[in-house]
DNA sequence: TCCTACGTTGGACTTTGTCTAAGTCAAATG
DNA sequence: CATTTGACTTAGACAAAGTCCAACGTAGGA
């Protein structure tokens, strides 16, 4: 994450205080912030930046392949800086909390072609739901 | 799904033309409605049934495990009538298009114990993603 | 037939996200 | 450095999907 400014300065992009704080928010392991949270954490370092342009941010950092798209639930998307390695997610359907998971096999072989309708199969997203500790013990 | 209205009435739940309707509208292979696509076809029998009754009912049904709700982009919730054999689904990344599938292996399986860091695991969601025969062509 | 608790309705409201016009500024240029 | 310019940022309007509510209507039991 520390040399994507790099990265996008590679691309022509012009660096800004804006991007620089959305991209020193985005950093951890299991982060999954909606663009709201972002936005909350960003003010606490650039009480100027907007809420548009967080959006901007992370739709771009979502094209350059720096951020990951998460949808679990129908509520907000979720942005998730761990797009190196490829994974999956592991969510509470009480709380939503969220963990990221690697499974066994590869689910993009257990499809076979006559379950494919002449689809050009690209990508499968798993999402493992149950409760986590915390919640189970409730 | 004929049978749907005897099951609600065995819960007791009094009969209305509007759930009548909407259980109408919810049939058929690969039917993946959003519920404004259910309130625009229930309109055409029932033309004073409101979209705050067609939330109601399609909620009900889930509930009442007749019906499930697919996520499959950040857009509007699908209602899903095939309810009773589980499946997964296979999404065109361009127009939207969806198919049932049902592939091979048990992904739950795949997800090893130190995978779950203590949670009950109780349901997966797989979502393929890809290009359809039409829009493959384009 | 009458009652009433449950179902329905329209509209206001919320949440999440997009769009735009006007202002600002990073960085290329000389 | 000072200038210049188009990309970036901003506030706020707007949109889509869904929820909530008070008033009204009716299914089905007494
Ligand atoms: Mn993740
Ligand atoms: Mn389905
Ligand atoms: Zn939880
Ligand atoms: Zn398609």
């Amino acid at each position: 994450m520390s040399d994507l400014l790099e990265r996008l300065r590679g691309r022509g992009w012009r660096m800004t205080a804006q991007r620089r704080v959305v991209a020193e928010v985005l950093d951890g392991e299991h982060v999954h912030m909606t663009a709201d949270e972002v936005h909350a954490r960003a003010v606490t370092k650039l009480p100027e930046i907007s809420r548009a342009t967080v959006y901007n941010t992370l739709g771009e950092l979502v094209t350059l392949g720096e951020v990951i798209e998460v949808t679990t639930d129908r509520r907000a998307k979720r942005y998730d800086p761990n797009a190196h390695r490829p994974h999956h997610h592991l969510v509470c359907a009480r709380c939503g909390a969220i963990r990221d998971v690697h499974p066994t096999g590869n689910p993009l072989a257990d499809l076979p072609d006559a379950e494919r309708f002449g689809f050009t199969v690209s990508d499968v997203e798993v999402t493992y739901r149950g409760l986590c500790p915390d919640c189970a013990g409730i």
